[in-house]
RNA sequence: GCCGGGGUAGCUCAGCCGGGUAGAGCGCCGGGCUGUUAACCCGGUGGUCGGGGGUUCAAAUCCUCCCCCCGGCGCCA
């Protein structure tokens, strides 16, 4: 067993000047000057100035003098304030164990994006990406948190499924025993059939896309939280989004301080992310909006990228988009009742440009026009029987909601491309490492 | 799938238009420096110019086909 050592940031904390500490950790820098060498060792919560100099060594100089970056390292020294040192403490080193030289490392600053993917199991030790990773683990926490204790429950939905969910252009094909199967586009249908045994459920899950997508915020490969509950209607689960997402921003700007500040990230606009309800428009509000603005888009059109953006200038928290042109949503929707031409669907955007972190609907609940849609749309409706069953026995009036994690790590973060919001990124072309 | 940009040293790039012995900076290696913060100074090392075919006395450079990457669009979370 490996004796326990604290952690670089306990050493700033919690170590006086004088007192001895042992740290282990990663050579993060490393500077030779004189007679002296000073390396920065760096663990999972931040790093230290270690200075090596001969006369307060007791191991093998020689150690010293081959360190690299990259190197892992345990050190026992001594506390020593100084201005000199960043973040004015260091460790003088009275001893030095290198578990594992490393032979000079690829990633030295300027690399292109290219080759920085290629090398993602390396470039996840820097900063930046540290820095993501925590905000991501914080979300996905603050998240799952909100949900169980209002009372929801997690699920496991399946990754391996017969049937599309959407579009089958899109769908991930496996072999499955003889048979073809598909990697899971979306929970939603199965969390469908938990809300009867459970009435609010939630679940989060890998989803696959085999979109053919190149842009900044599609992956082939995502996180998705889906939430479903009976007797909610569109109304109710709004609300649900809008005090999940509310919650997850104030416990990020909270508990990861260090990390957005080191990501640049201008606070000041999240803060106002925390004040809900957000606000709620109306697809016909939206087209409005958008022809104001000059955009030639007509009603029944959906907004593309560039639309969407637009929009999002126009505030300055997320909020809602509702009441879609039935034609272009999903065949689950529910039709508005008032209006049949419209679908009782949402979407939430992020302001500052970034756009979609969540579609949601109330679903159709009636078995006679569900069945019309799955035909309407061309699905073979024996791949729903299954699901067109939920309407025979004790239909009841349900909605629900997908968010993307990446996405809306990507808003909080105020990061410019959503690779950044996942360790090892997937779409088309990229698979390694 | 479409539009645009790109592939030259370990890395970032120049050279290509107008063909004529492959360049720079960084890194790395060696030396120097008594406190570095992307250290600095001196010296050294480093290449199937993405791949195939063609034109030419001669191709990184011109023509052609193919591959890969990046940015954007549509689709979505």
């Amino acid at each position: 067993m490996f004796p326990k050592t604290p952690d670089i940031s306990e050493v700033f904390e919690k170590f006086d000047e004088g007192s001895e500490v042992v740290i282990r950790g990663w050579v993060y820098r490393i500077f030779k000057v004189g007679g002296k060498v000073f390396a920065w060792v760096r663990d999972h919560s931040g790093y230290i100035q270690v200075v090596f100099d001969k006369s307060c060594l007791s191991s093998d100089w020689d150690f010293v003098e081959k360190l690299t970056r990259e190197s892992s390292v345990e050190v026992k020294g001594v506390v020593r304030i100084d201005a000199r040192a960043p973040g004015g403490k260091e460790i003088v080193a009275s001893n030095l164990i290198v578990y594992g030289y490393s032979p000079p490392f690829p990633i030295k600053g300027g690399e292109d994006i290219e080759y920085l993917l290629n090398v993602r199991h390396l470039w996840l030790r820097s900063r930046q990406m540290i820095a993501l990773l925590k905000i991501k683990h914080t979300m996905i926490q603050a998240l799952r948190d909100w949900l169980i204790k209002n009372g929801w429950w997690e699920t496991t939905p399946p990754i391996l499924t017969g049937s599309a969910v959407e579009g089958g252009a899109t769908l991930f094909e496996v072999k499955y025993f003889d048979k073809a199967a598909y990697l899971s586009q979306s929970a939603q249908l199965y969390l469908e059939v938990l809300i009867f045994p459970l009435n609010k459920v939630w679940a989060l899950t890998p989803s696959f896309r085999a979109e053919k997508s190149r842009t900044r915020r599609h992956l082939s490969e995502y996180w998705h939280l889906e939430v479903e509950a009976a007797w909610y209607d569109m109304e109710d689960m709004m609300k649900v989004a809008e005090d999940m997402v509310s919650y997850a921003v104030a416990k990020t700007m909270e508990e990861r301080k260090e990390e957005l500040k080191l990501l640049n990230r201008d606070t000041s606009k999240l803060e106002k992310a925390l004040e809900i309800p957000y606000p709620k428009i109306t697809y016909d509000e939206a087209i409005k909006i958008l022809q104001k603005k000059g955009f030639n888009i007509k009603w029944g059109d959906d907004y593309g990228a560039d639309e969407e953006k637009a929009l999002t200038e126009e505030f300055e928290t997320p909020f809602f988009v509702t009441h879609f042109p039935k034609h272009i949503k999903a065949f689950y929707m529910k039709e508005d009742p008032k209006r049949p031409e419209v679908v009782l669907g949402f979407d939430l955007l992020a302001p500052e440009g970034y756009g979609e972190i969540i579609g949601g609907s109330q679903r159709e609940d009636n078995y006679e026009k569900l069945y019309n849609r799955i035909i309407a749309e061309g699905l073979n409706y024996q791949d729903y029987e299954w699901y067109l069953d939920l309407r025979k026995y004790g239909s009841v009036p349900h909605s629900g909601f997908g968010l993307g994690i990446e996405r809306l790590v990507m808003w909080v973060s105020g990061i410019e491309h959503i690779r950044d919001a996942i360790p090892f990124p997937r779409w088309r072309g990229r698979i390694y490492p």
